[in-house]
RNA sequence: GCGCCCAUAGCUCAGCCGGAUAGAGCGUCGGUUUCCUAAACCGAAGGUCGCAGGUUCGAGUCCUGCUGGGCGUGCCA
């Protein structure tokens, strides 16, 4: 279905069609949503821009287009306002009706209407060497709300946890579980590490001060990559325990994912090579295979190389992630591809995706896009660290922040019983960290501030949280089931706080695809928490209107509604971002 | 050196394709509870949008230069 914005737009464009027949210049309504109520709701700024175009002046030009359109089922009149904005007010008979469409779809109005894509998100893919950390935090938090966004939309998304599972260090590793627990070489599934953390620092320090050990290591890459069984079965045993800990972290997140790693594409890269050689795009440089994309340069000043074949014959992950894309595209027939890394990234996805348009692996209708997030900060503005210099565990980092929902909740003026407490900190933790998250903008960087993000006051998730379960709270005290509420309860809007919610309801599906399209979680939190404002203001006793024990009945039903209405959008706007709500708290 | 990114209120951050007096939270100050969850709500103070030019009817947003930060920059990922 479309949005009220959706119909506005299409009325505009129509109306321009008219206004300008025959004339060679876009058709762009130049809709915005208004920054005062007293302009209305939407404003189009297109008449100002065909000036020229029409060789009159703007406040003419929008009298023409008003002329031309025919609004009056969406709008109140259109009204010219300063050098020629057009104003548009949503008609209250048109907002209960839109209203009333978007509750009875159970995509609230926001779905794509078929038009499906397949999606590949390469989202978290840590390296199974190591454990878990804060460094994957924000990717997989901001793949994980951009694949249900998709998701949501319609599209066909596969998640995929492109862990790093291959390379040279996997020799030290696999090396020191031969020494350490040579019983995983009769049953792997035996083969256990508490500790992947410490487990690689042992591994290393071993590495560093052992000569004899240093050197089987490296006998063990190559054993490895030459396909000898005992090591691969060694190499398996300890990348699935090491993805046992990954998805321990993921449930904890509630994220899904599908682990497709690095070792996937191996035999693909000699391929790779090959075709980018005779395709002319590769040479040979200083004993390396490079690629050269025209305007990147090094230190020096000279081209700087993709570089796709090391001099001594290996591969790195230019090569990988080229076999990587290419599988996508050839074989799991993506339409769209995105990477979610941090910003550092940046220029190896666009020389990555320069190399796959050059050599016509990838066509023009198919999209590639690199998300790069910024580096999550500590408090004194330097990149996080725990107090040893390491990096947070992600583990850690959770259990602390339900530690600290705990003892917030635990000091709370409420009553909470113990057994309720541990159930509230335990959804309240995990989403004050992804709300914090996705609430800034993709790109900045952003400071971790455990106070500010765990607190119930102001934008945060346990706020969110809290709307949430306040307005299902107003269900059990009117002993109303909202979920039985008959769609076609008629909407009173009257009041001004109803008309407010009403319009706020009623962006939900723009906010949905301004996620969707320009993947930016963060249209969606401050959507919600604005949306959440609102409600309050509705519902407030003094500036507000009474819902439970409104009359007359009629009335009474259509706040309830209202609220029912709230309740879906929070619920599924904040599952959107990977959050869950309680019914109580 | 080259490339990319950033600089907005005391602090932390938004700002949709350039659009009307630049928004929010926290903090500060003030107000609201015989009444549906006060973990709430309402209000006030607080800004030369880093600096200087330019394009435009109109610039926080686009272009150029400068200052101050960050990241990347040949065999790690």
């Amino acid at each position: 279905m479309a949005s009220a914005r959706q119909l506005i737009e299409q009325r505009i464009t129509a109306a321009l069609d008219q206004v300008l027949e025959g004339q060679d210049a876009k058709r762009d309504p130049m809709l915005k949503q208004t920054q005062d109520p007293k302009f209305g709701d939407f404003q189009a700024n297109c008449a100002m821009g065909l000036e020229k175009v029409l060789g009159t002046n703007p406040r003419e030009i929008a009298q023409r287009i008003i002329d031309a359109l025919e609004i009056d089922d969406v709008c109140d009149p259109p009204e010219i306002a300063g050098p020629g904005f057009i104003n548009l007010r949503l008609s209250a008979a048109f907002v209960g009706k839109q209203l009333q469409k978007m509750l009875a779809d159970d995509k609230l109005g926001a779905g794509n209407d078929g038009d499906t894509k397949r999606v590949v998100v390469d989202f978290s893919s840590p390296n199974l060497a190591k454990e878990m950390h804060v460094g994957h935090l924000r990717s997989t938090i901001i793949g994980d709300s951009i694949c249900r966004t998709l998701e949501f939309v319609g599209h066909e998304v596969m998640r995929r946890n492109h862990v790093g599972d291959w390379g040279t260090q996997f020799g030290m590793l696999l090396e020191y579980v031969k020494r350490t627990q040579p019983q995983a070489l009769d049953d792997p599934s035996s083969f256990r590490v508490n500790d992947l953390e410490q487990f690689y620092k042992d591994a290393h320090a071993l590495f560093q001060s052992d000569e004899e050990f240093k050197t089987a290591s490296r006998q063990s890459v190559v054993a490895l990559q030459s396909g000898e069984p005992e090591m691969r079965t060694l190499w398996k045993a300890f990348c699935d325990e090491s993805l046992r800990h990954c998805h321990e972290i993921y449930d904890r997140l509630g994220v899904k994912l599908v682990d497709m790693g690095e070792s996937a594409y191996q035999p693909f890269l000699p391929g790779v090579v090959a075709e980018l050689q005779e395709k002319a795009l590769a040479e040979e440089s200083d004993g390396a295979i490079c690629v050269f994309v025209p305007g990147y340069t090094n230190r020096d000043g000279s081209p700087l190389p993709s570089i796709i074949q090391k001099s001594d014959g290996g591969f790195n992950y230019d090569t990988t992630d080229l076999a990587a894309l290419r599988y996508r595209v050839d074989e799991e027939n993506a339409n769209h591809i995105i990477y979610i890394t941090d910003r550092g990234q940046a220029s190896h996805f666009d020389m990555m995706f320069k190399i796959c348009r050059m050599a016509n692996w990838v066509n023009d209708d198919i999209e590639l896009n690199h998300i790069g997030f910024g580096v999550v900060l500590g408090k004194d503005g330097k990149r996080i660290r725990t107090k040893e210099g390491g990096s947070i565990k992600l583990a850690d980092l959770l259990d602390t922040a339900v530690t600290k929902v705990k003892e917030l909740l635990e000091d709370s003026a409420r009553d909470f019983d113990p057994d309720k407490i541990d159930e509230i900190a335990n959804v309240v933790g995990p989403a004050s960290v992804k709300y914090a998250d996705l609430s800034h903008s993709i790109e900045s960087d952003y400071k971790f501030d455990w106070d500010k993000m765990v607190s119930f006051e102001g934008e945060t998730g346990p706020y969110m949280i809290y709307a949430f379960a306040r307005i299902a709270g107003i269900g059990r005290k009117a002993g109303v089931d909202f979920d039985s509420l008959s769609p076609e309860t008629e909407l009173i809007l009257g009041h001004p706080t109803e008309i407010t919610l009403a319009k706020s309801l009623l962006q939900f599906p723009d906010a949905i695809a301004q996620v969707a399209n320009q993947l930016k979680p963060n249209a969606m939190t401050s959507y919600l928490y604005g949306l959440s404002r609102t409600f309050s203001t509705f519902y407030d006793k003094e500036h507000g209107v009474r819902v439970i024990d409104a009359e007359p009945e009629s009335a009474r039903q259509s706040r309830l509604q209202l609220c029912n209405l709230t309740r879906k959008v929070l619920r599924t706007g904040l599952s959107l971002l990977g959050i869950d709500v309680l019914e109580e708290m």
